[in-house]
RNA sequence: GCCGGCGUAGCUCAGUUGGUCAGAGCGAGCGGCUCAUAUCCGCUAGGUCCGGGGUUCAAGUCCCUGCGCCGGCACCA
């Protein structure tokens, strides 16, 4: 491969950036870096995401223009990155002309593909979900996620024949069967191609914010479909054709998992329509939780997870979402975990290690270390191995098992000192020999393992390889060449002594609010002044947002689960393409004729058959909600006796309304499972034009008794 | 309900295409060293890799099934 581009998903910018999104970043950022140290020229891509009708909205009630608003959250966006040490190469925005003309061309291209028609869709619209909600969605007229109540609109949309696409993009991921990984992802798009896909609406009517329909210019490009073209218009598609030929297509998109279908479906829709290559490979990331930690802003509670890049450094927080987090999959961000992986990898493993070695460098050899005319000790082979399981690894983008590769060197280099004594060889001038083999040794070790950490704790690395005497500089060194074990006799290197790189700190002692965790010294600054920012602009762009900004409806989407713990992923993201609708869009779902009403009684039964439905008269003892159920209600009825059963009944009655009441249901229903619940009846009642249930009444309950047969 | 995921040492979790995979870290216990950020090194956990079948010379690792959690989609029995 003779380069590698690679992107994130670009970020709504509606709130800062929290842990998840910065999880994306490094992630992606690790594998840039590892890209690079393999000497492949690489590209790597983020960006915000503008054209959100909150945008518009926010920027309004602040009284300013939504590019003005935009350009706030790009500086604000852009000091998180650099305070993380993210080392994009292009920041691209979709309010940037570059953009519009990438997506003005895409479009038009797919429209000259006859892949663009028009539809009537009228309904429902969330703007903070940006997508329109089915009538049975909404709960008590307002969207579930966002307790917003949603505007009826109804508009003429530009649909895209997405279903064209369903067997091509089947035939894609047969060719290509690393198209899409982890494995786990790819086989969920696979099932949802195989059910089949509707076509999707495309395009928002009466809209001011956004880049402007081809074909109607009165409409703009639906946000989604907008967001998803930056990955092509970053590389010059439709603006810079010799920067386009040099980089696409992408080799990678680094995304959530809950995206997958946007990037998996419908991007490659749009590309194979429009003409263009598809994307390599797409690889959906799943989530850093917060365990025990309700965030709450009002109570104080709520924690930036940023905070912990400025309080044990941005490569401690670095290595903790890539060492802790099997790569495509979830995992949990802790304060607790976060201090022990700090003690454990940092202070007591590399950290020490490279405090030792400069003692003892300085204190037998004055800090000049020689390689003799003996062969190299057991090092040599375990770092080779080591570099080998690195790079097998990070090739599968198994960063978790990349980093823990290069820890093994560190913990080989550790006990290998133990097992030579070099404190007593220094007793000993007849082993002088010894000793500076030892040394050499773990010097190169330290090398070595500093090398391939390099992509996961670069400010870090680079001062390590320092003090090990690497005096070449950090950005030079390549995989290949210098990930080799290199000990010549009469090699030399200068151990430079220096403090600690990261001190030990007592467990339990940092709070998670923060205020009041003990102010210690930014390892980051100390390892490298340069690496950290003044964050001063930063935090200037940061109170210039209002404060609203962070309790806007989106943070109300961050449903904590039932072990309280938050999902910091999608559902937090309050913008992305994420966001955007399902690949199955109610919009394009609607515009289709609504089904035909079921023909009643197309098949005669006989009387016979019918008799053997038995029904009843039944009084409802007890009711109420299913949970998690949206319609379901968990009945108890007498009749013969009493039992349970389950009923749709919940969008038109209060489980409060129903008990008393006496109902008609068929008792000799087989039983069936609701919800995990055990149903034994059904529960009859008409069905209004909306499709909701009007229960059957019993005229003179007194007369037809619970129990009673009905015929 | 459908689809998927998970269920591995006390705790948190790793375990690419089946064969040193029965592991790491933390915690606990014992011991060693002193160069080091009271750090490091070694030993100790007798884990039915959720239960039950099956395929295989060989299965945490594949198939079926049961149970328990979790997620998405469903939800008018």
């Amino acid at each position: 491969m003779s380069k590698f581009y690679l992107t994130t998903a670009i970020d709504y910018v509606n709130n800062r950036p929290h842990l998840g999104t910065a999880y994306e970043k490094v992630a992606a950022d690790v594998i840039a870096r590892y890209q690079r140290l393999c000497g492949v020229p690489t590209r790597f891509v983020m960006g915000n995401d503008e054209h959100s009708q909150n945008v518009y909205q926010r920027a309004q009630e602040l009284g300013i223009e939504p590019l003005a608003f935009c350009d706030r959250m790009e500086a604000e966006f852009r000091d998180v990155w650099q305070r993380l040490d993210i080392s994009f190469d292009d920041f691209i925005r979709t309010t940037q002309p570059r953009h519009r003309e990438a997506v003005t061309r895409l479009v038009s291209r797919i429209a000259e593909a006859g892949d663009l028609y028009e539809g009537d869709y009228e309904g429902w619209y969330c703007v903070s979900c940006e997508s329109f909600k089915p009538e049975k969605d909404l709960v008590d007229g307002r969207c579930p996620i966002h307790q917003r109540e949603p505007e009826w609109l109804k508009e003429k949309n530009h649909f895209f024949r997405l279903s064209r696409y369903r067997k091509p993009l089947l035939d894609h991921y047969a060719a290509n069967p690393h198209f899409l990984e982890p494995e786990i992802r790819r086989n969920e798009i696979l099932r949802l191609l195989e059910a089949g896909v509707e076509d999707i609406s495309m395009s928002r009517a009466g809209q001011l914010w956004g880049i402007p329909l081809p074909a109607n210019p009165a409409s703009v490009v639906y946000v989604w479909a907008d967001a998803l073209i930056n990955y092509a218009s970053a590389v010059g598609y439709g603006t810079d054709e010799e920067l386009f030929e040099r980089w696409w297509p992408a080799d990678l998109h680094v995304i959530g998992k809950d995206i997958t279908r946007f990037h998996c479906v419908v991007w490659p829709a749009m590309l194979m329509s429009a003409g263009v290559p598809l994307p390599r490979q797409v690889f959906g990331h799943g989530w850093v939780h917060w365990k025990g930690q309700k965030m709450s802003k009002s109570l104080g509670t709520a924690v930036d997870p940023l905070e912990a890049a400025e309080r044990l450094g941005p490569d401690p927080l670095r290595l903790y979402l890539t060492r802790e987090i099997a790569f495509g999959q979830d995992g949990d961000f802790t304060w607790d975990r976060f201090e022990e992986r700090y003690n454990v990898d940092l202070a007591n493993n590399l950290g020490n290690l490279v405090s030792r070695l400069a003692s003892m460098a300085r204190r037998y050899r004055q800090g000049r270390l020689v390689s003799p005319a003996a062969p190299p000790g057991p090092l040599a082979e375990a770092a080779a191995a080591a570099v080998a399981d690195y790079r097998r690894a990070m090739d599968a983008f198994a960063l978790h098992r990349g980093v823990a590769a290069a820890f093994d060197v560190v913990d080989r280099a550790n006990e290998f000192i133990t097992a030579s004594e070099p404190w007593v060889l220094a007793r000993d001038p007849e082993r002088a020999a010894d000793l500076d083999r030892c040394l050499y040794d773990v010097g190169e070790a330290v090398r070595i393992a500093a090398l391939l950490l390099t992509p996961f704790m670069p400010g870090s690395c680079r001062e390590v390889l320092r003090r090990v005497g690497e005096t070449r500089d950090a950005g030079a060194l390549q995989l290949d060449r210098d990930a080799v074990w290199a000990a010549p006799p009469g090699a030399e290197r200068t151990v430079q002594a220096g403090d600690a790189l990261w001190p030990r700190i007592e467990p339990g002692k940092p709070a998670p609010g923060g205020a009041a965790a003990p102010k210690r010294t930014d390892p980051a600054t100390r390892l490298s002044p340069t690496l950290v920012r003044d964050s001063g602009a930063g935090r200037a762009a940061r109170a210039a947002v209002p404060d609203e900004e962070q309790s806007v409806p989106t943070r109300e989407r961050s449903a904590v689960t039932r072990e309280g713990r938050e999902s910091m992923s999608e559902d937090e993201r309050p913008g992305r393409a994420a966001e955007a609708p399902p690949a199955t869009e109610p919009a394009a779902a609607e515009a289709k004729p609504a089904p035909a009403p079921p023909e009643a009684g197309t098949a005669r039964i006989s009387f016979d058959e019918f008799m053997k439905v038995d029904l009843r008269v039944g009084r409802v003892v007890q009711a109420e909600a299913v949970p998690k159920s949206k319609k379901l209600l968990r009945l108890e009825i007498e009749a013969d006796g009493v039992r349970q059963v389950i009923a749709g009944l919940a969008r038109a009655y209060s489980p409060e309304a129903l008990v008393g009441r006496h109902v008609v249901f068929v008792a000799n229903l087989e039983p069936a499972r609701l919800m995990g619940l055990e149903s034994n009846g059904m529960v009859l009642a008409a069905v209004d034009a909306n499709g909701e249930p009007v229960l059957l009444a019993v005229d003179d309950p007194a007369r037809a008794s619970a129990g009673a047969r009905v015929r």
